[in-house]
DNA sequence: CGCGCGGCTTGACATTTATCAAGCTCTGTT
DNA sequence: AACAGAGCTTGATAAATGTCAAGCCGCGCG
């Protein structure tokens, strides 16, 4: 099962945050119990509700998470290279809040977590990583419920094209970067509503072109979405 | 500023999971730096924005926290004894997500936040103690999270009912325990809509009385309000 | 190339939720 | 007992959001 773990693999994970800090010895003894594996696009990683068995690392692709409840769906969050995900539950030994999907083609690391949870009680530096990751896990959350409770659709769609906008480099126009159906369910409205939010963004300079957006005055936008550091910046 | 903090407040703090299992010469050096007060009602303790001086830990009454943008502001979650809270942002180092305020007469312990990361840098067993406390906050975060993406308001309020009656010990009429005003606020909705979602909810024999609610037939609204653990259970 | 499919858009409509204004009820006070 | 005020309820209305059905568009594939 050890396939396709490669060394190259190692200083990129090394670097997290997460396990920046913790002794040699242990971070080598993580990834020699780990697995790495390579997922095609759609492949359900994860399902709500199951017993975790392991802390995922993502090396390169991208995830949804995801949930559902009496038959409805909806996506939770969008998960990049290089970070963990669902470390609570790994650290809680208990089961999912969340399912997890690979969005495409993706390359994880699978670290058992009852090795987490020994190492944990090990290392009292990867202890402090975890307790940072989770703290920044939660304020994450936090911020989502504000941005969920405190914002019009309308609004939530122009922050998330702020925020876009600026992890693109700051430029004029940019990708949107997902599906807008997966956009529609993370903003939390239907994709016949986000098509016409778009719409209703075009007094304040936004325009779309398939995937392509452009926005012509960043500060009329701004007026309008008046974005907040305490929703809206995900590193505080 | 040490006034009132009485020795016989130390077992019940001791008992709380987060200090549980530290040395005892860390516990008595975090509270010989402790200040408790007792508040008066509709006293703001916390203000979103500010940064983090105190982990707060509420020994009797109640806390309201809650978030502001944009001139409105909603309820997030509600604090009773015996537990902290804002332990993230101590944690971190970081400015307030959201504001907190007292419900009631309260009596609060404030251990200063520079206090809680050197200990916690010092006694791996407290370190145990905050990972296993945040990654419970960060879990139900998520949990209302998906409350209110996966839920209309009549099914949030129907599950708070059948939490609220358990919790209250299963009988059949129990007291609601808070304002219906800010119940609405923490369910999402406005108090008018509240007031209608309750009579939308007798059909499923839910009948209101003031604060007094009784539930007549709890199979009956439990196949309405389909309570799921991965969402309205706060303990796993 | 044209065909078919999935995703996106649009319009009409239904439902849900919010807003506003008025009246009600309870409670504490004088 | 009468009053005042806060919170709650109700009804009318408006706004936001969801649903359904149809059509459009772009892309990959036969």
């Amino acid at each position: 099962m050890h396939i396709g773990f490669s060394e190259s693999d190692y200083p990129d994970i090394r670097g997290l945050s997460l396990f920046e800090d913790m002794e040699d010895e242990h971070f080598h003894s993580l990834m020699r119990a780990a697995y790495v594996q390579n997922f095609p696009p759609q492949i359900e990683l994860i399902s709500e509700g199951d017993p975790c068995d392991f802390l995922h690392i993502i090396l390169s692709g991208s995830v949804d998470l995801f949930s559902t409840w009496n038959d409805r769906e909806t996506s939770m969050a969008t998960v990049h290279p290089i970070s963990t995900f669902i470390l609570a539950a790994t650290i809680k030994d208990a089961r999912y809040l969340m399912s997890a999907r690979t969005l495409e083609k993706s390359r994880i690391v699978l670290v058992p977590s009852q090795d987490v949870r020994a190492v944990f009680d090990q290392d009292s530096h990867f202890a402090r990583g975890i307790v940072t990751e989770l703290a920044r896990c939660y304020r994450s959350s936090v911020k989502a419920h504000k941005n969920l409770k405190l914002r019009t659709s309308l609004e939530r769609l122009a922050n998330y094209l702020l925020r876009r906008q600026d992890s693109q480099g700051g430029e004029c126009a940019f990708e949107l970067g997902c599906e807008k159906r997966r956009l529609a369910s993370l903003l939390g409205m239907t994709p016949e509503n986000l098509s016409r939010a778009f719409k209703g963004l075009q007094p304040y300079g936004v325009t779309v072109n398939g995937t392509l957006i452009a926005i012509s005055d960043r500060d009329d936008l701004v007026k309008f979405a008046k974005p907040d550091d305490l929703i809206d910046d995900f590193n505080t």
